[in-house]
RNA sequence: GCCCCCAUCGUCUAGAGGACCAGGACGCCGCCCUUUCAAGGCGGAGAUCAGGGGUUCGAAUCCCCUUGGGGGCACCA
């Protein structure tokens, strides 16, 4: 078996398999905890796409840098995807014809790849230390040059090295670019793309902990789980070139590459976890947003239906995704227009649903969730229409829950009236509630109607006053309806308080 | 500093030479509905298509330059 053949899975490994005859895409997040909106904003592409034509999508874990790693982050990698419904067929909870699909599982693949490019001589190992390369890079810079590794290294044996000084115990495998000609690649979505070798660095590939970097690590697992569509943010543009040359002297075929429009914050960098603290998905789920209305926001960012429409979900994107259809603007992430899309989604459910995703919105605020009285099913059709995001709900459910709430005596006092009107007012209502046949909307706006227009008072009036002290604010659902949800006891209750706040 | 990518209303976008003195959505403003807040309906303001050169009978659409923005330049991904 010759070299070549041994480093090429592709011709012995697997038999021919017909579900292998479409696209295969991946996403590679890094276990650096929460994962980034833009992880799941490049996957739902990735598995549209995979969908759209019979493919594969592939999760694979690139656990290659130990000093980043966070425990828990694998969890929360595949909740989050997972909350907002991208399945992958792959990965390394799952399993599949390709694994390990965790990269610090496939360590001695990498190792021998790298082998083999210094067997070939496109690869050399480097003993600088860090602090040389440090200086080196500074003096570059100061020179006007674009900064890369100087080559002391390349060509000399580590004898010869070490008699140079400022070496490390441990060397680290570089790849050997050319001197000379242009690397390129067509991009899905911009278009060909092309570099000047004697511009790209001499790029670490195995680190000197015996770990490969990124870029070795990739072009082996995308080779080796025969990923078809290489997808990722713009940020990889100026490392594809690294990418293609290794392609080229591995003797594969390259795949075919698409860089999405990075997500951009409010001045225009690129949304960070640092800088945003809606960068990740956990944030969204957190406050409150349905994950089919973050998904298919997400889509109209960069991309758009071919007919328009801003409503869709994700069997629309599956129908009609296409590369093409991607602008090459980073788009700005807005929140407002998330929120009206939430809002829309948040009124299209049905009662039972919104009851079942509020739960625990509700119960983290410490309000009653079953046997709640008055019961849920009478209180959210309510508040439904009120919300933005499920964790508004607890403010706005919260009064029918408190038997007593703060708010300023003045609140009852509407425009135009005094305090002996007012109060005066509240005692008319309160004998009315009470004497009031049935305590139903209907019932309740004819019986209050009526004392206003006998007192000669603005239904508005007499209204924000009861609202007031039914709901302890001025800003409510319909009155009357929250009265009858409350029911009379409760109402009385709050009446009589109210007129001895007075 | 060097390299790369990008450029249509505040924001997301439609637009792939004539159908555009540029369409939609969010936001904003006004009106209607109305007991508050929402939701909903109707209407409005908002882009000399970054600027300048070309190409063409004709350019938001093609080319070049400038400017602006972004990204990359680690033994991080």
């Amino acid at each position: 078996m010759s070299e070549s053949t041994r480093l090429s899975p592709q011709s012995s490994v697997l038999s021919p398999q017909s579900s292998l005859l479409g696209p295969r895409l991946r996403i590679a997040p890094s276990p650096t905890g929460d994962p980034h909106v833009g992880t799941a904003y490049v996957a739902l592409f990735d598995l549209a796409f995979a969908r759209r034509h019979a493919g594969q999508f592939v999760l694979r874990i690139e656990d290659t840098d130990r000093a980043r790693f966070v425990e828990e982050s694998e969890r929360l990698i595949f909740d989050s995807l997972r909350w907002l419904g991208l399945e992958w067929d792959e990965g390394p909870d799952v399993g599949g014809p390709f694994g390990p699909y965790r990269q610090s599982e496939r360590i001695s693949l990498y190792q021998e790849h790298a082998e083999h490019l210094l067997g070939s001589g496109h690869a050399y190992r480097c003993w600088c230390s860090p602090q040389r390369l440090a200086r080196v890079r500074k003096e570059m810079e100061a020179r006007k040059e674009p900064p890369k590794y100087d080559r002391l290294c390349l060509g000399r044996s580590e004898a010869e090295r070490r008699a140079l000084g400022e070496a490390s115990d441990r060397p680290v495998v570089r790849m050997r670019v050319p001197d000379e000609g242009l690397t390129a690649f067509d991009d899905l979505i911009r278009g060909r793309i092309e570099f000047e070798n004697r511009l790209i660095d001499d790029q670490v590939l195995l680190k000197s902990d015996g770990f490969p970097t990124y870029h070795l690590a990739v072009v082996v697992d995308d080779h080796a789980m025969r990923i078809t569509h290489v997808t990722r943010g713009e940020e990889w543009i100026s490392s594809t070139p690294k990418h293609v040359l290794l392609y080229q002297w591995f003797g594969w075929d390259l795949p075919a590459y698409a860089h999405f429009p990075l997500l951009r914050n409010e001045n225009r960098s690129k949304v960070s976890k640092r800088k945003n603290p809606w960068a990740t998905l956990r944030w969204f789920r957190d406050n409150g947003y349905l994950p089919e209305a973050l998904l298919n926001f997400l889509a109209l960012l960069g991309w758009s239906m071919p007919d328009g429409r801003e409503v869709f979900g994700f069997s629309d994107v599956v129908e009609h995704f296409s590369f093409e259809r991607v602008s090459l603007t980073g788009p700005i992430f807005d929140l407002n227009k998330l929120d009206w899309l939430n809002g829309h989604y948040i009124r299209q459910l049905s009662l039972a649903d919104l009851q079942q995703r509020l739960g625990p919105f509700l119960e983290r605020a410490g309000l009653p969730v079953a046997n709640a009285d008055p019961p849920l099913t009478k209180i959210l059709p309510l508040v439904q229409e009120r919300l933005k995001r499920l964790a508004e709900a607890p403010d706005l459910v919260r009064f029918f829950y408190q038997p007593r709430g703060e708010y300023e005596s003045a609140l009852l006092l509407s425009k135009g009236l005094d305090v002996a009107t007012t109060k005066d007012l509240l005692g008319a209502a309160i004998e009315r509630l009470r004497a009031a046949k049935r305590f139903d909307a209907e019932q309740l706006e004819a019986a209050l109607r009526a004392l206003a227009a006998e007192r000669e008072v603005k239904t508005g009036q007499l209204f924000m006053a009861l609202r007031v002290a039914c709901t302890y604010s001025t800003i409510s659902p319909p009155l009357f309806e929250t009265m009858a949800v409350l029911g009379r006891e409760r109402v009385l209750q709050r009446l009589e308080d109210a007129e001895s706040r007075l």
